[in-house]
DNA sequence: TCAAAAGTGTTCTTGTTACACCCATGC
DNA sequence: GCATGGGTGTAACAAGAACACTTTTGA
């Protein structure tokens, strides 16, 4: 189920449960900002989280997985559910309106595409550095986002990056989570820069330390040299990367 | 909204978003006991969780608490969404053809209800005394179940059951959320038992009682004689009860 | 040799745990 | 009085915060 077109997707609903869609807050981290994947929609000032439907006799877990993958080009991927949106007024009509008219594609008033809908919301953790941002149907870019400073969204999609983020936010207590924004070893500033960014607060360099080190989860790999000048730092690996459950 | 037949509910499918559901896992406290409340389907020995549909123009949130409001009598209730279940084969035809065919209602092989449906899990924490158990028109009788010995579950209902009482763990621990599952006013030993229960661990008495009461929200309201040959507690109340967000 | 960043050790504070003790009540 | 359950005080311990100190690197 790969659709190349708008207008091959809007010639599909009946191939999709209706009225059901799939938003992904994709998460990345660089230059020690917290980074969120958006789409810029068609003929359109706004941004989108990327999304999509789910299949007649798809898992709606396989369905966000492949949103994902088509959006990034990464499988294995750490995702997590964070909540289904289903204000009857979430979505309007004339927004896609407007992009189906502007891209010339007939439609009809009872257009499965312009009813309400109710989405189902993922988070995903990715590294930066691997993602290929590709657009879907709907939209033209897709690029990475400052979690600060993000564009004018769609629907509620800033309510929904709100939401992921303070369940992320949770989850960094209880679950080793932040090393699925990091390429596969890291040191341990960059590790605490993740933190830091996340739960927008300094952490103690050395108690940060010391507490990572004491779970036992760190394997450390050798020194990394080069850089600046001062004292190199050493390199850590998290053995079991992406394990949601 | 309100349905009284079960034929009433199946020759009203336009009226719902389709194949999507609620399921609600309403959790009481009593005897020391975590409790859930389930319905017997109709002409089977399973059980399933209070469920509804989602009105065209309906909130999903709203529809959850209709749906609690039917089945228990009481509104303003705790209630906060868990997840979302989309496995393809969560749900079977023959379960509610049987149940058709039992009740001598005919249906078409098309019939909305035997779709696949996608459900949005709700739970609730509500007083034990005050709910009413209101069959639905699924089935013949509601009532409190021990979270530890449950029947014979519908479709993936066990699995929502546990996840809930994950999230309902990791609420605990979070928010002051135990209070709704008590009476208005209540002893600091009725408190322990809840926490206790909920977590499947003993708790030191004394230490209990500080920290909740450090917590600065119980208010103390007088002593409550009668009971056993022993030192009359106090009986606290809390204020701010039913404060989801 | 010096600045900058990384790593380790040590103290101080805080919060948790465990348990001893006292209080009220009905038999 | 005394057994029973409720409430408070306190010492012992563990976890966290703050900070001093050493190590390594490149300029």
């Amino acid at each position: 189920m790969l659709f190349t077109s708008l207008k091959d997707v809007v010639n599909n609903g009946p191939n999709f449960l209706p009225q059901l869609s799939i938003d992904c807050v994709i998460f990345g981290y660089h230059a020690n900002q917290l980074k969120v994947l958006l789409c810029q929609l068609l003929h359109s000032d706004q941004y989108a989280l990327p999304g999509g439907f789910i299949g007649l006799q798809e898992d709606i877990g396989d369905a966000a997985k492949r949103i994902l993958a088509e959006r990034t080009g990464l499988t294995q991927i750490y995702l997590e559910q964070f909540g289904t949106f289903g204000q009857p007024q979430r979505t309007d009509r004339q927004t896609h309106q407007r992009t189906l008219e502007a891209c010339g594609i007939p439609y009809g008033p009872d257009l499965w595409l312009l009813k309400r809908f109710v989405s189902i919301g993922y988070y995903a953790l990715v590294d930066y550095q691997k993602v290929v941002p590709t657009p879907d149907v709907f939209s033209g870019s897709c690029a990475w986002h400052d979690s600060h400073a993000l564009p004018p969204l769609l629907f509620d999609h800033a309510a929904m990056i709100e939401k992921a983020l303070d369940m992320l936010r949770l989850m960094l207590d209880h679950k080793l989570v932040g090393f699925n924004l990091l390429p596969d070893t890291f040191t341990m500033g960059e590790l605490q820069g993740v933190y830091e960014t996340i739960l927008n607060q300094k952490l103690q360099r050395t108690n940060f330390q010391r507490k990572m080190l004491s779970l036992g989860i760190l394997e450390r790999v050798e020194k990394k040299y080069g850089g600046g000048s001062h004292k190199a730092p050493y390199l850590y690996r998290f053995d079991t990367k992406t394990t949601p459950s």
